[in-house]
DNA sequence: AATCTGTCCGCAAGAGTTGCAGATTAGCAA
DNA sequence: TTGCTAATCTGCAACTCTTGCGGACAGATT
């Protein structure tokens, strides 16, 4: 079950390879970041994916952590997303999936459903990619 | 066809009423931004907004843009919406529906489809709303 | 006329993000 | 292993978008 979605989330490994591939130095800093990300399905913030950082290496810069993030998402190995909270959120997941938000705490889910419906009425308009995001109460919070 | 949608952007009548009713004054800034929203399907942004208002009214400020903006979407005549552009738009159609994104130009269109998929696989999350985004190339970009 | 309430505006501050530059280092080649 | 070079790291400044604050101002009420 969880196998099938892990396929999508690259592991510090296959990181490290796309990195030099690229031309990218494969730092310290970087793999930390990397394992930070992998599995990751909290949807950091670059201030908090910081925040952790910091505390397994302390002096790490935020500046590097939005190098790294912009660097990420320039390969295509996370998207960036903006849920309205003011700062964006990091997704390292790249398999198509939608999002539902607590309203409550913030916490953002993966959610997997049946596409959006096809877009009709607008003439011309080629859809390359359909988001759709839930907004509600978690179960937690309820 | 269009008087559907219509029925959904408040007049600029309908705001002066809505804005005594709440004990707030309708000033001639608060006006000229009522009448500019009237029945506008371009998702402007407050600075964008602020352009267009300055042209009619020199003087008035980006400030009250915002205030007025804030106001508006304080009482749900309005949705902001954050598209990922840095800067939030705003949305005086207040009938449930979506939005397609042109990733060349930026122009965001109202779409109106079958709703998302209902939420599946999220145990005791209730939904309040959910929106979709299309992201593509326009008809005049392609 | 005095007062009271809400508004306008300019400015400063705040949050998130990016540009810049000097010191440092990864990766490669000899 | 050593040395070279381009890429990177970090701190700081700058930038964008938005909000807080306070004095001036306007309309209504007493």
């Amino acid at each position: 079950m969880s196998a099938n979605i892990i396929l999508f989330v690259r592991s510090p490994e296959q990181l490290t390879i796309a990195f030099r591939n690229a031309g990218l130095k494969v730092t310290p800093q970087r793999q930390l970041l990397f394992r930070l990300l992998h599995d990751n399905s909290t949807h950091p913030t670059a201030e908090s994916l910081f925040t952790v950082a910091s505390s397994e290496m302390p002096g790490i810069s935020l500046r590097t952590v939005y190098q790294t993030l912009t660097d990420l998402a320039d390969m295509g190995e996370l998207t960036s997303i903006d849920f309205g909270s003011g700062a964006s959120h990091f997704d390292p997941n790249v398999a198509h999936h939608h999002h539902a938000v607590c309203d409550t705490c913030g916490a953002i889910h993966d959610v997997y459903v049946d596409d959006a419906p096809r877009l009709t009425g607008l003439d011309g308009f080629s859809v390359e990619h359909s988001h759709i995001v839930y907004r509600g109460t978690c179960a937690a919070c309820s």
